[in-house]
DNA sequence: AAACATCTACGAAATTTTTCGTAGTTCCAA
DNA sequence: TTGGAACTACGAAAAATTTCGTAGATGTTT
C-alpha cells in the first residue's frame, strides 16, 4: 500500500466520510478547518490519483474523485506503523495508554471491549501449545 | 511539546531505550537498522538539542545525550495526534483495531486490560449523572 | 612529531511534502 | 456574444525534513 502523507490522509478523510466528492466540496470541508487554496487541494488530489489513492470520473466538466483504498485498511496500515515508531512494536502498551488517557469511555464501548477480550481468550483456550 | 519529526523519533527511542549516549553509540545502532552517516545522526541530535528535546553534557571531547521528554509524555502526545489524524478523534476506534489486529495476546495482556476495564467500570459507576 | 582517527560545528545539497500561480478550456448569465 | 465564474493541468516556488561534506580541533598511535 502506498502510504499517504498527512495532507493526503486529511483529504481521504473526507472522502471517506463524505462519500465521492468534487475537489470542490472537498476544498470547502478542508477550508472550515484552515486556510487552503481550490488549486492546493486539486494538485493533491490530481497526485493522490496517480499514486492510486483515488479514484475519479469525469462528470461533465468537472471529476469526482473517490476514496480508492479502504478506511480501515489504511488505518490497520497505519497503525502497524505508528505502533512500531512509537511503541517499539508493542501494540499492548499503545491500547493501555490509549485506554488510560480517555478516562470518557461510556457503558456500551466498555461491553465492546469486554466482548472482544472475551473473544481472545477464547483463541488462547483453543490454542495448541 | 516540539513535536519530534520521524527522524528525531528514532533517535529518541534509543536514548529511551540505552540510557544518555554519546552520538557514536546513538549512530552505531541507528546503523544495524539502515545506513545513516555518522554527520546525519550529529546534526539531528544538535538540531534536537537546540529544540530542546535532547540535553547533553560535555565528557572530554564529545557529549553526552540524555532524552529530555519523557516516553509516555510523548507517545501520549503523538497518540492523541494519531488519533484525530487517522480514527478521527475515535480512540475507541483504534483500541478495537489494534486489540483485532494482533492476535498474539498473552494471558497477562488480556488480565492487565480486563483489570483496567475493571477499574474503568468502576469509575463510570462512582460518576455523577 | 607525523600520520591517523574521532569529535564538533556548520553550511548546504538532496529529498519530500505542501502550496500556489498561470494558462487554457468550458459553461452560463447579462 | 461577451464577460465572468469555475474547472483542469501543470510547473514551480516554498517549506519542512533528511543527509552529508568539509573544516578545524583534539586525542592516539607508531
Amino acid at each position: 500500500m502506498q502510504k499517504p502523507t498527512d495532507a493526503e490522509l486529511e483529504i481521504l478523510q473526507v472522502l471517506w466520510q463524505e462519500g465521492p466528492s468534487t475537489v470542490r466540496q472537498v476544498n470547502d470541508i478542508l477550508g472550515r478547518r484552515r486556510d487552503i487554496g481550490y488549486t492546493t487541494s486539486l494538485k493533491l488530489m490530481q497526485i493522490m490519483h496517480e499514486k492510486g489513492l483515488v479514484t475519479r470520473i469525469e462528470d461533465g466538466r468537472t471529476h469526482i474523485y473517490a476514496a480508492a483504498v479502504a478506511e480501515r485498511d489504511t488505518q490497520s496500515y497505519l497503525l502497524q506503523e505508528f505502533v512500531d515508531q512509537t511503541f517499539r512494536g508493542s501494540a499492548m502498551n499503545l491500547v493501555m495508554q490509549a485506554l488510560g488517557n480517555h478516562q470518557e469511555v461510556s457503558a456500551e464501548e466498555i461491553e465492546a471491549i469486554k466482548s472482544l477480550i472475551a473473544k481472545m481468550e477464547q483463541e488462547q483456550n483453543n490454542r495448541p501449545s
